[in-house]
DNA sequence: CATGAATGAGACTTCATTCAT
DNA sequence: AATGAATGAAGTCTCATTCAT
């Protein structure tokens, strides 16, 4: 017993993952995530001081490297940045569950809260960058980009919500109307 | 032992709206909701046979009467349907707290999934009813006053988000600029 | 609130029988012979004084009524008193069950093991008078009726348990190989 | 806290025998049986996965050791068989206590009663093997050796619930005046 | 008489955490 | 580095019992 399993800590953040997500925020242990990881629950307290810690590191590593990787996918007009989000809507909420997740743990966790801050300005930021090079200005004076970025961000997010609760929503229908918008929103800025 | 308190249901679920709330959902235990409401844990049992009734009847509850209070304020326009969102940001996040928390839940709770997806349905359906008197026609070709109503309830929501996480979020400059964008666009319908 | 239902101490008897027998020791509930009664809790209470009571009432009860019941089906032959036992074993289970599980509580209550002791003595000497009706003398030479009719009342319970637990019991070969033996003790007295 | 007890899964089963029978089936409580074993509640939930899987266990358990344990006796003659139940009944009712409550369990868990139900045919046959030896053959005419091994196991069990529940039952006598039966039923096999 | 709301003790069970190995 | 046995606090839930009405 005891034998080295080469596991190593974001085996064990995914797993964690994985088990809040789908397992649910009730159900999400230390034995369900051990479970799921493949290990004892021993094993995760030799890598997480306490349960608490491994939450954190949840949201510090979407942080740094998943929600990222969703977003990096730059030089993008806004068009299929938003097209991105819908397939991912379509695809997996994983990413979407797990996000409005951690809010939840956020609203009694400062620490929690404020890295959540950090990614949403971090995806506001992201959303600015797109948008300065889709359009040479804005399209409606006396709205800052930034305005617009916090919009279209805020946007992407109620409509997860939407798509995650609503069996009836019909993304296509929205996504291509959306288009519509963006397009003469698109027209007015010149 | 054993007096009657006067205590009815709605009580109950009062008090463990205010827990939920303020304790989180990890701290969601039957011994706080009695404690906030005055009564013990028998009580409880008495008029909910298992915790999760007690969640199944916030929802239902919220689908009947609360949100619909806040929604019911008709006759208003877009900008004072948003407004008054906004100020529920400023001066309560209590019900988007409440709300984004029942969302968590429903990840794995069908039944409140169900309820949560009627909810957002009977939103957009009220912001269908104040734009439909806003405007004479969709300001913009192609896109249904369905998809608008959407729109602009992901937009509350996703906002929500923002306002509750983030310190340096500026709701004020945000929300004039928000009104210049639907001036823009009431224009456009003409 | 608070009519006259009619309801007697014996028809509460029969529910607190019905459940013990239906539901089990372990959720024999006051609650649930409440509900079987077609009460509420509160009556009960105004009947009995604790739920010990009950058990205690029904044990008494048996040994007033329904056990004599049976078993003064008088003047019988040992072979139809043997009979009338099959028939109860094939009918119903219902006083075995009920016999069987107040024996366990007398296992840790002395008022009713004691009850049950009387009982059982009350048998015996039914027993004791059907054989000695039967009999002009016992079959065998120094063994006496006492103990005869012990032995008998001893095989009824024993096979009880048979016909109760093993499913793939053949009430009827027994029976009728059992009354080949009654018939050769009979002929042996002579 | 949290030390390795060396305590094992059938030290536990053996408390929980003990508490069974010493405290009785309705005291039978996890802390009860966790007290008897000098452990913790949890330290019970580590072995057995709820409290029905325990007596499942303790069903198991004496269906594959303690009863034959009692049985496996062999070549014995059915006088000593008897014999050695009488000196159960005398010395210690902590088997038929245990036996008994389980027949209970029994009515209301398919599971149990089936074990049980093995446990009997099991005794039976042990039986049918002490009447093979001791007899060349059945003493009566169409009765044959399967009857007569159950006729003697349900006498056992009838026996114990006299023994158990009457103060004033002589064993003795009884046992003496049942070695005659024997004697004279060995007689007429010849 | 009878009810139904309420209670508090205690049941079963879960779980984060610890520690000897 | 990892395990698995163990813990104790706390959670959900049940239930006999009480009492004002």
């Amino acid at each position: 017993m005891a034998k080295p399993t080469g596991i190593e800590k974001s085996d064990l953040l995914l797993a964690a993952k994985q088990s809040l997500v789908e397992k649910g925020i009730e159900k999400f242990t230390l034995k369900a995530v051990a479970e799921q990881a493949g290990v004892t629950q021993g094993t995760i307290y030799y890598h997480f001081k306490t349960k608490e810690q491994i939450i954190l590191e949840i949201v510090q590593d979407i942080c740094e490297n998943s929600w990222n990787e969703i977003l990096t996918t730059d030089q993008q007009m806004i068009q299929s940045a938003l097209l991105s989000a819908k397939s991912r809507y379509e695809n997996d909420a994983f990413y979407h569950k797990l996000f409005f997740t951690l809010i939840v743990f956020g609203f009694t966790n400062p620490t929690i809260r404020q890295h959540i801050g950090q990614i949403l300005a971090a995806e506001n930021e992201h959303l600015y960058n797109v948008l300065d090079k889709l359009w040479d200005t804005s399209p409606i004076d006396g709205v800052s980009m930034e305005t617009w970025s916090i919009f279209f961000n805020a946007l992407i997010d109620g409509l997860a919500i939407q798509v995650m609760m609503r069996d009836d929503f019909d993304v296509d229908v929205f996504y291509q109307q959306l288009e519509k918008i963006l397009q003469t929103l698109h027209r007015l800025g010149k």
